[in-house]
DNA sequence: ACTTCGACCTGTTGGC
DNA sequence: TGCCAACAGGTCGAAG
């Protein structure tokens, strides 16, 4: 389900349940995830409070009265609540029980995704250091990004999904920012002009934003914290279209494969 | 330093 | 209908 969007939506939809209240129990049934649970995970967190929840990049931020608790939902995992007698099904791996009462879960089939514990400050963990700016603040501009593709041979679409470049941005939403900015997903990011470079990063943050105000995209059964699922697939111009007629300009869209990934744009309008 | 590729998992889909 | 290969929203870390 994740990408930034849909992160985001997640975030704001359990934030209002969770901020201010206090870990009652927290079950783990399988700790098997990217990497292990850790196993003192649920007196780590026991009677803690939630200071407040953020996004960094993909990952979810729970600040607590001492660490942080951080869950990332890789490729299928999704963080929701639950009314307290719902059965556990097979994948539902982690349950945070609150003093409210109510019953956050993290379920994830594929187990590409994390649940771990930060001791103190968030941006020391080797996780989070790393990372390149959000896409949505002030830092990620043009001057940064053509900064950064300077010399670089890389295609501009793996250039665009690098965390250390800029977070957030996957699979879906690099092939919509290219389609709207009119770029070939091929093309060596080094060799792109700085003109070109702003309106990139206009419907980078353009494409992301609207998903957002969409509640995300809905692929498979996504729904957000708070039970609705994503409008943004209706939205979609490229991803999951190869092979029909572009918007723009009816020729067929092309698909082709970059780092295994699917990439799918229009020869015609993207140069 | 930069780029590519395998790896981690399960579930779904499409071809034969 | 069954079986098997390919593919799916991510991203780390090793190999080249």
């Amino acid at each position: 389900m994740p990408e930034l969007p849909e992160v985001e939506t997640v975030c704001r939809g359990i934030r209002p349940h969770l901020e201010g209240k206090r870990f009652k129990q927290v079950t783990v049934r399988q700790s098997s995830l990217r990497w292990p649970v850790p196993a003192d995970l649920p007196t780590l967190l026991k009677g803690q409070r939630v200071k407040s929840i953020t996004r960094r990049a993909k990952y979810v931020l729970a600040e607590l009265d001492e660490g942080h608790l951080l869950v990332h939902l890789g490729m299928s995992g999704r963080l929701y609540f639950v009314p307290s007698n719902t059965p556990v099904g097979k994948h539902d791996h982690v349950d945070f029980l609150l003093d409210s009462g109510q019953v956050l879960r993290y379920t994830d089939p594929r187990r590409f995704g994390a649940v771990l514990f930060l001791e103190g400050d968030t941006t020391s963990h080797s996780l989070l250091s790393h990372l390149g700016p959000e896409p949505l603040s002030s830092d990620f501009n043009a001057e940064y990004l053509v900064a950064r593709a300077k010399g670089r041979s890389m295609p501009i679409k793996s250039l665009l999904m690098d965390g250390r470049i800029v977070v957030g941005v996957g699979n879906i939403y690099a092939n919509e920012a290219l389609f709207m900015a009119g770029i070939r997903p091929d093309r060596m990011a080094g060799k792109i002009s700085p003109v070109r470079y702003e309106r990139l990063v206009t419907c980078v943050k353009q494409v992301l934003q609207k998903a957002i105000a969409e509640g995300g995209t809905t692929l498979k059964d996504f729904v957000g914290g708070d039970g609705k699922p994503g409008y943004f697939k209706q939205e979609l111009q490229v991803y999951g279209r190869a092979g029909e007629p572009c918007l723009k300009c009816q020729s067929t869209l092309r698909e082709i494969r970059q780092a295994q990934r699917s990439t799918v744009f229009c020869g015609r309008c993207q140069r």
